[in-house]
DNA sequence: TATTGTTATACTCTATAACTATA
DNA sequence: TATAGTTATAGAGTATAACAATA
């Protein structure tokens, strides 16, 4: 048995929230919220696709499948890596990169209006507080 | 274009974070995100099954497949309403109690760590603005 | 031999459309 | 007719195991 945790379990709250929001969001673009993710992740970065794996905590066959569809769709691009045969590097396209823009920007407009209910003090607050709790 | 919002950004981010952990604990227990999500909300309600898509968003189609698969293995059950009988509860059999009561618990056990390295009152302040987010 | 990535396979999650039973 | 739920179907997401290519 563990004690209850009123903390973390308004964590745990806020989090299916939000991550319904994304999920919403997500489906009127077609994206699924793991796509969604990759989007988010490749947006300032271009990795290999065992480390996309590694961030998303997913398989590599996992990846293969995310980025063949994404690439089909010209969000994403491989580039088979001139060092090591054996890598392959993924980025995003200027086309995913515009797309990936406008749903974060949808994704900004939504949850904005929650957060604007906040005083302007509290949401400095916030702000601090999720970074301590983000931080590695 | 919409500006950029560090909060949001900040709130997102930790989404996916506390995500990747539900993520990863319900796979530790055979439980996807949203099946874990159906013990969390009928842990304390009985719910019928159009009631139970509204709540996680989801079509009754799917949520037929969830049930079916969680009643497979015990932890839900359906029941027939007396006053309509076009109606189904679903309600968490006391397997199903135990066995949510047990992985909640582990998801405590594993969140609760990040929390602890904030300062008293800076957990105070995160509950009380996660609760100001989350009321309706 | 070890590592990187893909393919084959099987199962879950999801929506849409068609259906059954009840109201 | 309208509503509650299930079934059929198809596609995406996921893991495991086997594989090919490169190091």
């Amino acid at each position: 048995m563990t004690a209850a945790n009123p903390l973390v379990d308004a964590l745990v709250r806020c989090t299916f929230e939000v991550t319904g929001a994304l999920t919403r969001i997500g489906a009127e673009n077609d994206l699924s919220l793991t796509q969604l993710r990759v989007l988010g992740i490749l947006r300032d970065r271009r990795l290999r696709v065992t480390e996309l794996a590694a961030y998303l905590g997913l398989e590599k066959s996992t990846m293969s499948g995310l980025i063949d569809r994404a690439e089909r769709r010209g969000l994403l691009a491989r580039e088979r890596s001139p060092e090591d045969g054996r890598v392959v590097d993924v980025f995003m396209t200027p086309a995913g990169r515009e797309f990936a823009q406008r749903v974060y920007d949808d994704v900004r407009r939504t949850l904005a209006p929650a957060l604007e209910k906040l005083r302007p003090e509290q949401r400095t607050q916030l702000l601090e507080l999720l970074e301590a709790l983000t931080a590695r």
